[in-house]
DNA sequence: TCCATTTATATCGTACACGATTATTTAGTA
DNA sequence: TACTAAATAATCGTGTACGATATAAATGGA
């Protein structure tokens, strides 16, 4: 490796070597989007804690009161994880009393997951979270409106993309596609 | 548990009781926010493995080639992550031979972190990282524009919120406003 | 029926992420 | 100077995350 690591000015346009622009954190969406979410987490953190939940683990409460019960895959599918994530996850909520799991009797591949009668008496606590969220989010209802609107159109052509060039892996020879 | 799982319905404006009005996972923000940041990650690891950068590590990079050498301090209030992130993260850097680390001789509790030779040389592979990305980002221009100010406004904000109440924790009596 | 395939979850190893604590160095002050 | 306080990283314990693999149950033919 001689000639790699000092690239050679010449191939490139009208910079210095060195120089070479790379992206700015303060210009990247993706970061946007990193620090936002860390920051929410955040805000969620004192909020969820005297209810013996952490922020993944409230996504799991939300999800479960909309269908119970609910196979872990469904679960993973609803909040975009997989069961190297959510089984450890549902165990500890397990342990904490919140859910209930168990074997589908009619398909034992599957494993149920319900709120147990604590998990249940949560909800009320609900709308304290709510109203210590709505303190800490420097956004006027209409602009909140419009980047969830935004992001959820991202999330779902993200997901479609992710999704997509991911066959099996197995079909080595894809289309010239596979390189956008 | 006789009266607890079971709310009076008397106490609810107009829902059943068990039937407490819960928010629904498609429509918090900080979901979205979650998913999508998960996402965009997502679609980075393929792009980033190859040059032996994870996407935490790659934010550092981007940090570093904006300034450098910098102070871990420093790269963890750019990027919102403490030393307990960033000392381990940084380490495996060096270890992949992307920065150094070494003290401070004019202030020895300082950490200097800088990229090697070969962590310069990964600025030439960025075109490549962000053109595959805006492959996968199913955006228009002026919408990303517009996701980005307002994420930043939200960033900005929620800073502001989280470094604020958070004085030392001993002085217990706050007032009124912590409630907030 | 038998077996390959698919489906569903669990496990393992590695890498963030953070609250709390510790250790070391520097700065400030009597 | 000596001694406290502040600043700075590192460390520890716990909890996500995910790729890769393993295990077990159901399914679909030959």
């Amino acid at each position: 490796m001689t000639t790699k690591t000092e690239a050679k000015a010449s191939e490139v346009p009208a910079q210095a070597a060195g120089a070479i622009p790379v992206p700015r954190l303060d210009q990247q969406l993706c970061f946007a989007l990193y620090s936002a979410s860390g920051l929410m987490t955040r805000v969620y953190r004192p909020l969820l804690a005297p209810l013996g939940l952490t922020y993944p683990q409230y996504l799991v409460m939300l999800a479960l009161w909309e269908r119970a019960p609910s196979i872990v895959g469904d679960l993973g599918e609803a909040l975009g994880l997989d069961s190297a994530t959510l089984t450890p996850l549902l165990k500890r909520m397990e342990a904490g009393g919140l859910v209930t799991r168990r074997r589908d009797p009619a398909d034992e591949r599957r494993v149920l997951v319900e709120p147990t009668a604590k998990g249940q008496a949560l909800r009320g606590a609900m709308k304290d979270v709510q109203d210590g969220l709505a303190c800490g989010v420097p956004l006027r209802p209409a602009e909140v409106k419009a980047l969830h609107a935004t992001l959820t159109q991202l999330v779902a052509g993200l997901r479609e993309a992710t999704a997509d060039d991911r066959p099996t892996k197995t079909d080595g020879a894809v289309s010239d596609k596979d390189k956008l």
